[in-house]
DNA sequence: ATAAATCATTAGTTTTCATAATAGAAGGTA
DNA sequence: TACCTTCTATTATGAAAACTAATGATTTAT
């Protein structure tokens, strides 16, 4: 993979030479595309030029004197629009004053972490001004919330994605106990569990009556509590692979443990009388979790 | 119509001060990031300097010597991310073969005008390899067909956005007959209707039997049939205000129709095994959409 | 046939941008 | 304190980019 090979013209699309294939391809003509852009129409058939030759591809047909998109000019069209219309929301966004509000956030308490710290510390930074409520609960319980109008927008894991979900990364459940621990080879098997409604729970126990292993619930007690529990080697339990703390172990099919499912993380956003706040948190959690399980390498080389 | 104010010097944000920002941010340094981008570090530093320009906001606390975002420029990361990674999936748009295979998209028969010729114009002429299938039945019938797995997406008008669904917009249910007719004086009043699980049924029939007024249902037919009976003066009904034909007329609150409520147009998308083709679709449809009636200015009637 | 309109191209000028070098400021260390 | 290192800011400079204005080529309209 190159990451910033010198040979590569750096692919950067010019929002101002979008505007003008836009505008071109709207008012059908460069001269007009000219007039509306306060330029000379061979400036317009320049910039045309160029972001044909930046992208290697034909944007127009030049038929007599008449002007036709091609398919990929139909194509960058689509796209082009959506650009400006970014960089017209960003251009809005940093000079309209800063948000001010409140804005209820629900987290199921198992993937607080490593997900949401950096996420709000960021948005904090950004909107000073706006309160934010962190609401952890199950996600059995934050669902219910949301269509009750107690929170705003909620993350939850779960083993499907519903409608009205947006699915925003799916990962392994993983067993995990404390390193050097045995306390996975006890019969029946302590299964820490901070929630009876905890969405783990049933994903747990339905593997291990699969494999027609005994079990005791250890708990119920907060996430930490547990954690705490865990490093004591009183209990395992499953968590997302990406929420393990780094203290503990995940525990391999070695362990004698079965496999689990895979789980989803979804968001859920209040669709009526959702404010832009609520957008903008939204918009954040919904980039940041993606990107930080996106891109695992980017070297400079 | 768009004007371009002179006064304004055009807010385009430059795609690769955006990338020298982000590195700048994320390695915590103008040299680092100088590193990374290949370039030196006064480049850089200029860089950032004219984006702080050109935003007329300060990005960066130069305390001593180490660079922390003040508030605006956390905003600007966070948003200055999604500008790149959209330039990059356009880039990659254009640059990757076309797409190919089938989308079945749903539509309610009384919005397919205005609404989805020209996008389905354009999509085709953008992606002339794809296939398109459109169904087109009431919108109790197409939510079915999507949770049946039967079609990839589909429009509705609702008078509600329950969850699941994304609301493109509202518009007010308007009457409409012949011009120059007078069968909405006839009682009972015949009311033409396409379906007979049309959203709109409910609603027409709601508000006459709220005013006492009696009616007959003409029907039912295809849409473009009701059509034709409504300009023979055979019948009235009601449609949204911008899905109404130029050749027929609204009737205003003085034909002694009864008022309506507003309905929504919503967008479904299936949310499991759905491809980048049916994800495209979607995204023109919302686009095309809501830019469609963010430019007009409306015509009274 | 003539005029008008359109896009492409070219020449020339202005503007932009990166480099390289330097200055200045702050943190280490002896 | 003096010295060295490591940053960022600034400046001069040359190269490249990009605009205007003018021109040419082609098509449509009168």
């Amino acid at each position: 993979m190159k990451t910033n090979d010198l040979s590569v013209p750096l692919r950067n699309i010019d929002v101002a030479l979008a505007r003008a294939f836009v505008a071109t391809a709207e008012t059908g003509g460069m001269t007009a595309a000219g007039r509306l852009l306060n330029l000379t129409q061979g400036a317009v058939s320049q910039q045309i030029k160029r972001l044909e030759d930046l992208l290697q591809k034909e944007l127009f047909d030049r038929e007599h004197r008449q002007l036709t998109l091609t398919a990929e000019g139909e194509r960058l069209l689509l796209h082009a629009r959506r650009l400006i219309a970014l960089n017209d929301e960003i251009w809005g966004l940093m000079s309209a004053p800063g948000f001010e509000g409140t804005v209820r956030l629900g987290v199921p308490g198992d993937i607080i972490r490593p997900f949401l710290p950096p996420i709000l510390r960021a948005f904090k930074n950004a909107w000073p001004k706006v309160k934010i409520e962190l609401n952890c609960e199950s996600s059995v319980a934050l669902k219910k919330a949301l269509s009750a109008g107690d929170i705003d927008l909620t993350l939850t894991t779960e083993s499907d994605t519903p409608q009205g979900a947006e699915r925003l990364l799916t990962e392994d459940l993983v067993w995990l106990g404390c390193p050097g621990g045995r306390i996975w080879h006890e019969d029946p098997l302590p299964v820490g569990n901070a929630n009876p409604s905890c969405t783990f729970r049933a994903a747990m126990l339905h593997g291990l009556e699969k494999q027609g292993r005994d079990w005791r619930i250890v708990g119920p007690s907060g996430h930490e509590v547990m954690l705490a529990k865990i490093e004591a080697d009183l209990a395992v339990t499953a968590l997302l692979q990406s929420s393990v703390p780094p203290h503990l172990e995940i525990l391999g099919p070695d362990s004698g443990l079965p496999a689990l499912t895979p789980f989803h993380v979804n968001l859920y956003v209040r669709t009526s009388q959702t404010n832009e706040v609520v957008q903008e948190l939204a918009q954040q959690i919904r980039d940041q979790v993606t990107r930080r399980f996106a891109a695992p390498e980017r070297k400079a080389g």
